[in-house]
DNA sequence: GTGCCTTTGAAGAGC
DNA sequence: GCTCTTCAAAGGCAC
Protein backbone atom coordinates (compact mmCIF):
# COMPACT_ATOMS: atom_id res chain seq x y z
CA UNK A 1 0.00 0.00 0.00
CA UNK A 2 0.97 3.86 -0.07
CA UNK A 3 3.12 5.78 2.20
CA UNK A 4 2.55 4.74 6.08
CA UNK A 5 0.55 7.12 8.27
CA UNK A 6 2.57 10.23 8.79
CA UNK A 7 3.11 10.10 12.16
CA UNK A 8 5.26 6.62 11.38
CA UNK A 9 6.73 8.08 8.46
CA UNK A 10 10.23 7.77 8.06
CA UNK A 11 11.39 11.72 7.89
CA UNK A 12 14.85 11.56 5.96
CA UNK A 13 16.52 14.17 4.07
CA UNK A 14 18.79 13.15 1.75
CA UNK A 15 21.37 12.42 3.48
CA UNK A 16 19.39 9.77 5.54
CA UNK A 17 19.69 11.85 8.22
CA UNK A 18 16.53 12.78 10.37
CA UNK A 19 14.92 15.86 9.77
CA UNK A 20 14.14 18.96 11.88
CA UNK A 21 16.34 18.34 14.57
CA UNK A 22 16.26 20.65 16.56
CA UNK A 23 19.05 23.35 16.84
CA UNK A 24 21.53 22.63 19.90
CA UNK A 25 20.56 23.75 23.05
CA UNK A 26 23.67 26.64 22.70
CA UNK A 27 21.48 28.15 20.48
CA UNK A 28 18.69 29.22 22.86
CA UNK A 29 15.69 27.06 22.60
CA UNK A 30 13.43 28.93 25.57
CA UNK A 31 12.45 26.33 28.02
CA UNK A 32 8.79 26.73 27.91
CA UNK A 33 9.46 24.92 24.31
CA UNK A 34 11.27 22.10 25.30
CA UNK A 35 8.26 20.63 25.92
CA UNK A 36 7.61 16.90 24.82
CA UNK A 37 5.31 16.82 22.08
CA UNK A 38 6.53 19.50 20.26
CA UNK A 39 10.06 18.25 20.38
CA UNK A 40 11.02 15.17 22.45
CA UNK A 41 7.93 13.06 22.07
CA UNK A 42 7.57 14.04 18.55
CA UNK A 43 9.78 12.32 17.78
CA UNK A 44 10.71 13.06 14.31
CA UNK A 45 14.36 11.81 14.65
CA UNK A 46 16.07 8.56 13.49
CA UNK A 47 17.57 6.30 15.83
CA UNK A 48 20.83 6.99 16.60
CA UNK A 49 21.11 10.42 14.53
CA UNK A 50 23.19 12.49 16.66
CA UNK A 51 26.08 12.25 15.33
CA UNK A 52 26.80 15.50 15.07
CA UNK A 53 27.74 18.03 17.89
CA UNK A 54 26.06 20.87 18.75
CA UNK A 55 28.66 22.76 16.53
CA UNK A 56 28.01 20.47 13.81
CA UNK A 57 24.50 21.26 13.34
CA UNK A 58 23.95 19.61 9.43
CA UNK A 59 21.35 22.08 8.72
CA UNK A 60 21.89 25.27 9.04
CA UNK A 61 18.84 26.07 7.82
CA UNK A 62 16.95 24.95 10.87
CA UNK A 63 18.71 26.68 13.18
CA UNK A 64 16.67 29.84 14.33
CA UNK A 65 19.51 32.45 12.83
CA UNK A 66 19.19 30.91 9.31
CA UNK A 67 15.68 30.88 9.01
CA UNK A 68 15.49 33.98 10.36
CA UNK A 69 17.92 35.11 7.89
CA UNK A 70 15.77 33.41 5.55
CA UNK A 71 12.18 34.88 6.43
CA UNK A 72 12.80 38.12 7.67
CA UNK A 73 15.31 39.57 5.51
CA UNK A 74 14.29 38.62 2.44
CA UNK A 75 11.99 41.40 0.05
CA UNK A 76 9.58 37.93 -1.12
CA UNK A 77 8.31 35.29 1.57
CA UNK A 78 8.07 32.68 -0.95
CA UNK A 79 11.05 32.84 -2.66
CA UNK A 80 10.83 29.59 -3.17
CA UNK A 81 7.38 29.22 -4.12
CA UNK A 82 7.15 27.85 -7.89
CA UNK A 83 4.11 29.30 -9.00
CA UNK A 84 4.73 32.75 -9.99
CA UNK A 85 1.50 33.40 -10.08
CA UNK A 86 1.13 32.59 -5.81
CA UNK A 87 1.09 35.47 -4.63
CA UNK A 88 1.08 38.74 -6.53
CA UNK A 89 3.63 41.46 -5.57
CA UNK A 90 1.76 43.13 -2.22
CA UNK A 91 0.92 46.67 -3.85
CA UNK A 92 3.76 49.28 -2.39
CA UNK A 93 0.57 51.77 -1.78
CA UNK A 94 -0.12 49.65 0.89
CA UNK A 95 1.37 51.24 3.69
CA UNK A 96 0.83 48.12 5.91
CA UNK A 97 3.46 46.50 2.67
CA UNK A 98 6.17 48.52 4.12
CA UNK A 99 5.73 46.83 7.66
CA UNK A 100 8.00 44.36 6.63
CA UNK A 101 4.02 42.20 6.42
CA UNK A 102 4.48 39.01 4.57
CA UNK A 103 3.35 38.74 0.91
CA UNK A 104 1.10 36.87 2.56
CA UNK A 105 -1.31 39.60 2.82
CA UNK A 106 -2.35 39.83 -0.77
CA UNK A 107 -4.74 37.01 0.05
CA UNK A 108 -6.58 40.46 1.22
CA UNK A 109 -5.53 42.32 -1.80
CA UNK A 110 -5.93 45.52 -2.52
CA UNK A 111 -9.10 44.64 -4.31
CA UNK A 112 -10.51 43.72 -0.86
CA UNK A 113 -10.29 47.74 -0.29
CA UNK A 114 -12.50 48.33 -3.36
CA UNK A 115 -14.48 46.42 -2.06
CA UNK A 116 -14.77 45.75 1.36
CA UNK A 117 -16.98 42.54 1.58
CA UNK A 118 -17.45 40.85 -1.17
CA UNK A 119 -20.71 40.30 -0.58
CA UNK A 120 -21.33 43.83 -1.39
CA UNK A 121 -20.47 44.03 -5.23
CA UNK A 122 -19.01 41.30 -7.77
CA UNK A 123 -15.49 41.21 -8.18
CA UNK A 124 -12.81 41.61 -10.89
CA UNK A 125 -11.79 39.22 -12.86
CA UNK A 126 -8.17 39.09 -11.75
CA UNK A 127 -9.78 38.77 -7.80
CA UNK A 128 -12.01 36.12 -8.76
CA UNK A 129 -8.85 33.93 -10.33
CA UNK A 130 -6.86 35.07 -7.05
CA UNK A 131 -5.93 31.99 -5.56
CA UNK A 132 -5.47 32.80 -2.54
CA UNK A 133 -8.11 35.82 -1.79
CA UNK A 134 -11.34 34.17 -2.27
CA UNK A 135 -11.41 30.90 -3.95
CA UNK A 136 -14.07 31.38 -6.99
CA UNK A 137 -16.19 28.07 -5.69
CA UNK A 138 -17.72 25.81 -7.96
CA UNK A 139 -17.23 26.83 -11.08
CA UNK A 140 -19.67 29.41 -12.09
CA UNK A 141 -22.47 28.52 -15.75
CA UNK A 142 -22.32 31.12 -17.00
CA UNK A 143 -25.58 31.56 -19.21
CA UNK A 144 -25.34 30.69 -22.93
CA UNK A 145 -26.01 33.44 -25.23
CA UNK A 146 -27.78 31.74 -27.61
CA UNK A 147 -30.06 30.76 -25.45
CA UNK A 148 -31.19 34.28 -24.40
CA UNK A 149 -34.18 34.22 -25.17
CA UNK A 150 -35.15 31.36 -23.63
CA UNK A 151 -32.94 33.31 -21.04
CA UNK A 152 -35.58 35.84 -20.87
CA UNK A 153 -38.42 33.65 -20.68
CA UNK A 154 -37.01 32.71 -17.03
CA UNK A 155 -35.95 35.53 -15.02
CA UNK A 156 -37.60 33.68 -12.31
CA UNK A 157 -34.77 31.20 -12.90
CA UNK A 158 -32.42 33.47 -13.24
CA UNK A 159 -33.73 34.99 -10.19
CA UNK A 160 -32.96 31.38 -8.79
CA UNK A 161 -29.33 31.58 -10.11
CA UNK A 162 -28.83 35.31 -8.89
CA UNK A 163 -29.49 33.68 -5.52
CA UNK A 164 -27.55 30.60 -6.08
CA UNK A 165 -24.48 33.19 -6.84
CA UNK A 166 -24.94 35.06 -4.25
CA UNK A 167 -24.81 32.08 -1.76
CA UNK A 168 -21.96 31.47 -3.95
CA UNK A 169 -20.44 34.21 -3.10
CA UNK A 170 -16.65 34.30 -2.89
CA UNK A 171 -14.69 32.54 -0.53
CA UNK A 172 -13.04 34.78 1.94
CA UNK A 173 -10.48 32.68 3.84
CA UNK A 174 -9.53 33.08 7.56
CA UNK A 175 -6.30 34.92 7.74
CA UNK A 176 -3.28 32.59 8.45
CA UNK A 177 -2.58 32.31 11.86
CA UNK A 178 1.25 32.68 12.94
CA UNK A 179 2.07 28.72 12.04
CA UNK A 180 0.54 28.91 9.30
CA UNK A 181 2.34 31.80 8.16
CA UNK A 182 5.59 30.23 8.84
CA UNK A 183 4.12 26.96 7.63
CA UNK A 184 4.22 28.89 4.04
CA UNK A 185 7.15 30.27 4.57
CA UNK A 186 8.79 27.35 5.23
CA UNK A 187 7.62 24.09 3.28
CA UNK A 188 9.36 24.80 0.19
CA UNK A 189 12.36 24.77 1.96
CA UNK A 190 11.10 21.60 3.39
CA UNK A 191 10.03 20.52 0.40
CA UNK A 192 13.48 21.06 -1.62
CA UNK A 193 15.76 19.57 1.37
CA UNK A 194 14.06 16.76 1.84
CA UNK A 195 12.31 13.45 0.56
CA UNK A 196 8.94 14.07 1.40
CA UNK A 197 6.31 15.85 -0.47
CA UNK A 198 3.11 14.60 1.67
CA UNK A 199 2.03 17.22 3.22
CA UNK A 200 1.17 15.80 6.39
CA UNK A 201 4.92 14.87 7.08
CA UNK A 202 5.77 17.94 6.24
CA UNK A 203 3.42 19.72 8.59
CA UNK A 204 4.73 17.50 11.38
CA UNK A 205 8.55 18.69 10.68
CA UNK A 206 7.26 22.44 10.45
CA UNK A 207 5.80 22.01 13.70
CA UNK A 208 8.48 20.63 15.39
CA UNK A 209 10.61 23.56 13.78
CA UNK A 210 8.18 25.55 14.95
CA UNK A 211 8.60 24.92 18.62
CA UNK A 212 12.27 24.82 17.83
CA UNK A 213 11.98 28.60 17.10
CA UNK A 214 13.34 30.97 19.78
CA UNK A 215 10.97 33.19 20.85
CA UNK A 216 11.59 35.75 19.35
CA UNK A 217 11.56 34.21 16.13
CA UNK A 218 8.14 33.16 16.95
CA UNK A 219 6.77 36.60 18.07
CA UNK A 220 7.72 37.97 14.59
CA UNK A 221 5.12 35.16 12.96
CA UNK A 222 2.96 36.16 15.59
CA UNK A 223 2.79 39.59 14.91
CA UNK A 224 2.50 38.97 11.63
CA UNK A 225 -0.75 36.90 11.97
CA UNK A 226 -2.18 39.64 14.08
CA UNK A 227 -1.22 42.10 11.62
CA UNK A 228 -2.95 40.13 8.85
CA UNK A 229 -5.65 39.64 10.99
CA UNK A 230 -5.92 43.79 11.37
CA UNK A 231 -6.11 44.01 8.00
CA UNK A 232 -8.08 41.27 7.31
CA UNK A 233 -10.64 42.83 10.05
CA UNK A 234 -10.11 45.78 7.72
CA UNK A 235 -10.98 44.49 4.45
CA UNK A 236 -13.84 42.57 5.85
CA UNK A 237 -15.96 44.18 8.46
CA UNK A 238 -18.98 41.90 8.26
CA UNK A 239 -16.81 38.52 7.94
CA UNK A 240 -16.91 36.03 10.51
CA UNK A 241 -15.13 32.81 10.93
CA UNK A 242 -18.37 31.05 11.05
CA UNK A 243 -19.29 32.16 7.58
CA UNK A 244 -16.39 30.21 6.29
CA UNK A 245 -18.12 26.89 8.23
CA UNK A 246 -19.39 24.02 6.13
CA UNK A 247 -17.66 26.37 3.20
CA UNK A 248 -17.81 24.35 -0.21
CA UNK A 249 -20.04 21.00 0.51
CA UNK A 250 -20.73 19.32 3.64
CA UNK A 251 -16.98 18.20 4.33
CA UNK A 252 -17.28 17.29 8.25
CA UNK A 253 -14.57 16.55 9.78
CA UNK A 254 -14.18 13.73 12.41
CA UNK A 255 -10.24 13.72 12.93
CA UNK A 256 -10.57 13.25 16.53
CA UNK A 257 -13.07 10.15 16.20
CA UNK A 258 -10.49 7.65 16.67
CA UNK A 259 -9.86 8.71 19.72
CA UNK A 260 -12.33 5.92 21.00
CA UNK A 261 -11.08 6.59 24.67
CA UNK A 262 -12.58 10.47 24.88
CA UNK A 263 -16.08 8.65 25.10
CA UNK A 264 -15.45 8.72 28.38
CA UNK A 265 -14.53 7.12 31.39
CA UNK A 266 -13.55 7.55 34.80
CA UNK A 267 -9.69 6.53 34.64
CA UNK A 268 -9.55 9.95 32.03
CA UNK A 269 -8.61 12.97 33.40
CA UNK A 270 -7.51 15.81 31.59
CA UNK A 271 -4.74 17.61 33.01
CA UNK A 272 -6.51 20.77 34.39
CA UNK A 273 -8.50 18.65 36.33
CA UNK A 274 -5.56 16.39 37.22
CA UNK A 275 -3.09 19.03 38.43
CA UNK A 276 -4.96 22.20 38.53
CA UNK A 277 -4.09 25.98 37.26
CA UNK A 278 -1.55 26.23 40.20
CA UNK A 279 0.45 23.39 38.08
CA UNK A 280 -0.09 24.21 34.25
CA UNK A 281 3.44 23.05 33.98
CA UNK A 282 2.60 19.56 34.40
CA UNK A 283 0.36 19.89 31.87
CA UNK A 284 0.81 18.42 28.90
CA UNK A 285 1.93 20.83 25.79
CA UNK A 286 -0.82 20.47 24.15
CA UNK A 287 -3.00 22.21 27.10
CA UNK A 288 -0.49 24.50 28.22
CA UNK A 289 -0.11 25.69 24.27
CA UNK A 290 -4.32 25.81 24.32
CA UNK A 291 -4.28 27.35 28.09
CA UNK A 292 -6.57 25.08 28.25
CA UNK A 293 -7.45 21.09 28.50
CA UNK A 294 -7.72 19.74 25.69
CA UNK A 295 -6.32 16.60 25.47
CA UNK A 296 -7.80 13.33 28.06
CA UNK A 297 -4.89 11.51 29.64
CA UNK A 298 -5.57 8.13 30.14
CA UNK A 299 -4.85 6.73 33.83
CA UNK A 300 -2.99 3.68 32.61
CA UNK A 301 -1.42 2.30 29.88
CA UNK A 302 -1.61 2.71 26.24
CA UNK A 303 -3.76 2.88 23.29
CA UNK A 304 -3.87 3.37 19.51
CA UNK A 305 -5.64 6.31 19.71
CA UNK A 306 -3.60 7.80 22.41
CA UNK A 307 -0.30 6.74 20.52
CA UNK A 308 -1.75 8.49 17.62
CA UNK A 309 -1.90 11.05 18.73
CA UNK A 310 1.10 11.00 20.73
CA UNK A 311 2.59 10.35 18.03
CA UNK A 312 2.41 13.62 16.58
CA UNK A 313 5.78 14.31 14.48
CA UNK A 314 6.91 11.10 14.98
CA UNK A 315 9.08 9.68 12.78
CA UNK A 316 7.53 6.60 13.10
CA UNK A 317 11.28 5.02 13.81
CA UNK A 318 10.71 1.95 15.70
CA UNK A 319 12.58 4.52 18.95
CA UNK A 320 9.49 6.51 18.04
CA UNK A 321 6.69 3.77 18.27
CA UNK A 322 5.89 4.75 21.51
CA UNK A 323 7.55 8.07 21.93
CA UNK A 324 6.72 8.95 25.16
CA UNK A 325 4.22 12.51 25.50
CA UNK A 326 4.70 15.13 27.98
CA UNK A 327 2.03 13.19 29.70
CA UNK A 328 4.24 9.77 29.92
CA UNK A 329 6.66 12.03 31.44
CA UNK A 330 5.12 12.36 34.30
CA UNK A 331 3.97 8.66 34.00
CA UNK A 332 8.20 8.39 33.79
CA UNK A 333 8.48 10.01 36.71
CA UNK A 334 6.17 8.07 38.61
CA UNK A 335 7.52 4.84 37.45
CA UNK A 336 10.64 5.73 37.77
CA UNK A 337 9.80 7.22 41.49
CA UNK A 338 13.38 8.94 41.55
CA UNK A 339 12.59 12.57 40.70
CA UNK A 340 16.42 12.77 41.37
CA UNK A 341 17.63 10.18 39.06
CA UNK A 342 15.26 12.07 36.32
CA UNK A 343 16.93 15.72 37.38
CA UNK A 344 20.25 14.02 37.07
CA UNK A 345 19.21 12.22 33.93
CA UNK A 346 17.53 15.38 32.39
CA UNK A 347 20.65 17.32 33.39
CA UNK A 348 22.65 14.97 31.60
CA UNK A 349 20.58 15.07 28.50
CA UNK A 350 18.48 17.82 28.06
CA UNK A 351 19.53 21.10 27.60
CA UNK A 352 16.14 22.21 29.70
CA UNK A 353 18.68 20.96 32.45
CA UNK A 354 20.66 23.43 31.47
CA UNK A 355 17.99 25.91 30.68
CA UNK A 356 15.88 25.15 34.03
CA UNK A 357 18.92 27.13 35.84
CA UNK A 358 18.73 30.18 33.64
CA UNK A 359 17.82 33.49 34.97
CA UNK A 360 15.75 33.73 32.53
CA UNK A 361 13.62 31.29 33.95
CA UNK A 362 11.05 33.32 33.73
CA UNK A 363 10.25 32.14 30.39
CA UNK A 364 10.37 28.72 31.55
CA UNK A 365 6.78 29.11 32.53
CA UNK A 366 5.11 27.59 30.09
CA UNK A 367 2.41 29.38 30.16
CA UNK A 368 4.27 31.81 29.31
CA UNK A 369 5.11 30.65 26.43
CA UNK A 370 5.75 32.42 23.42
CA UNK A 371 2.81 31.66 22.50
CA UNK A 372 1.34 34.75 23.31
CA UNK A 373 3.38 37.20 22.03
CA UNK A 374 0.41 39.34 22.50
CA UNK A 375 0.84 39.55 26.11
CA UNK A 376 3.76 40.96 25.31
CA UNK A 377 2.25 44.00 23.82
CA UNK A 378 -1.42 43.44 24.53
CA UNK A 379 -2.57 42.86 28.94
CA UNK A 380 -5.50 41.55 27.22
CA UNK A 381 -4.27 38.36 27.45
CA UNK A 382 -5.65 36.26 30.50
CA UNK A 383 -1.98 35.15 30.81
CA UNK A 384 -1.13 37.58 33.65
CA UNK A 385 0.27 36.04 37.07
CA UNK A 386 2.55 33.88 34.90
CA UNK A 387 5.30 36.37 34.93
CA UNK A 388 4.86 37.18 38.19
CA UNK A 389 5.21 34.01 39.74
CA UNK A 390 7.17 31.21 38.42
CA UNK A 391 5.87 27.78 39.46
CA UNK A 392 8.62 25.83 40.55
CA UNK A 393 10.35 23.63 37.73
CA UNK A 394 8.54 21.28 36.24
CA UNK A 395 9.69 17.98 37.26
CA UNK A 396 10.80 16.73 33.78
CA UNK A 397 11.52 19.58 31.75
CA UNK A 398 10.65 19.31 28.53
CA UNK A 399 13.10 18.16 25.70
CA UNK A 400 13.61 18.60 22.30
CA UNK A 401 14.47 15.97 20.07
CA UNK A 402 17.79 14.21 20.36
CA UNK A 403 18.01 15.49 23.77
CA UNK A 404 15.05 13.61 25.34
CA UNK A 405 16.05 11.43 27.38
CA UNK A 406 12.57 9.68 26.22
CA UNK A 407 13.49 9.71 23.22
CA UNK A 408 15.05 5.92 21.98
CA UNK A 409 16.84 7.71 19.34
CA UNK A 410 18.85 9.51 21.78
CA UNK A 411 21.77 8.24 23.06
CA UNK A 412 21.20 9.26 26.18
CA UNK A 413 17.88 8.41 26.54
CA UNK A 414 16.18 6.61 29.30
CA UNK A 415 15.69 3.54 26.77
CA UNK A 416 19.16 3.53 26.23
CA UNK A 417 20.48 3.97 29.74
CA UNK A 418 18.21 1.60 31.52
CA UNK A 419 18.76 -0.76 28.50
CA UNK A 420 15.19 -1.24 27.42
CA UNK A 421 15.38 -0.54 24.35
CA UNK A 422 14.65 -0.38 21.26
CA UNK A 423 16.08 -1.17 18.32
CA UNK A 424 18.37 1.93 17.14
CA UNK A 425 19.29 0.89 13.77
CA UNK A 426 18.43 3.58 11.24
CA UNK A 427 19.04 0.59 8.40
CA UNK A 428 17.17 -1.83 9.70
CA UNK A 429 14.13 0.21 10.74
CA UNK A 430 14.67 1.92 7.14
CA UNK A 431 14.37 -1.30 5.49
CA UNK A 432 11.99 -2.88 7.49
CA UNK A 433 9.09 -0.65 8.00
CA UNK A 434 6.87 -3.02 9.48
CA UNK A 435 9.06 -3.49 12.59
CA UNK A 436 8.20 0.15 14.11
CA UNK A 437 5.19 -0.57 14.66
CA UNK A 438 5.95 -3.93 16.96
CA UNK A 439 8.12 -1.81 19.24
CA UNK A 440 6.79 -0.79 22.04
CA UNK A 441 9.03 0.74 25.12
CA UNK A 442 6.93 0.01 28.44
C1' DG B 1 -13.97 13.82 -7.28
C1' DT B 2 -13.81 14.26 -2.49
C1' DG B 3 -12.06 13.84 1.99
C1' DC B 4 -8.22 12.69 5.01
C1' DC B 5 -3.87 13.42 6.90
C1' DT B 6 -0.92 16.67 9.79
C1' DT B 7 0.54 20.78 12.12
C1' DT B 8 -0.76 25.32 15.28
C1' DG B 9 -3.58 29.10 16.15
C1' DA B 10 -7.87 31.78 15.98
C1' DA B 11 -12.57 32.17 16.57
C1' DG B 12 -17.28 30.91 17.22
C1' DA B 13 -20.82 28.02 19.41
C1' DG B 14 -22.53 25.56 23.16
C1' DC B 15 -22.86 24.46 27.91
C1' DG C 1 -15.15 30.51 31.60
C1' DC C 2 -14.32 26.22 29.67
C1' DT C 3 -14.71 22.86 25.97
C1' DC C 4 -15.37 21.54 21.45
C1' DT C 5 -15.38 22.25 16.59
C1' DT C 6 -14.06 24.26 12.33
C1' DC C 7 -10.97 26.43 9.28
C1' DA C 8 -6.76 28.31 7.47
C1' DA C 9 -2.19 25.83 3.75
C1' DA C 10 -0.41 22.04 1.33
C1' DG C 11 -0.12 17.89 -1.64
C1' DG C 12 -0.06 12.97 -1.70
C1' DC C 13 -3.04 9.32 -0.80
C1' DA C 14 -7.28 6.38 -0.23
C1' DC C 15 -11.78 5.44 -1.47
Amino acid sequence: MGLPPAGHMPFFCHNGDPLSQPPPAHMGIPPYQLDGKGAGSMGLSRPAMYPFSAGQYPYPMLSPEMSQVASWHTPSMYPLSPGAGFRSPYPSSLPISTSGLSSDFYRFSPTGLIQPHPGLSPHPPHLSSHPAIVTPGPKQELPDMNHRSQMDHKNNIDAKNAEANEKKKPHIKKPLNAFMLYMKEMRAKVVAECTLKESAAINQILGRRWHSLSREEQAKYYEKARQERQLHMQLYPGWSARDNYGYGTKKKKRKKERTPIDSGGNSMKKCRARYGLDQQNQWCKPCRRKKKCIRYMESGGENDGNQSDDNLGSCGSTGDAHTPPEDDTESLNQSMSSPGGLSALSSLTSPGGMVMPSPSASVASPSVSVASPYMLQSPLTPHEGYDVKLPPPPPLPRHPVGTNPHDANNPLSVNQLTGQCVRNDPSETNGNKETRSIISVT
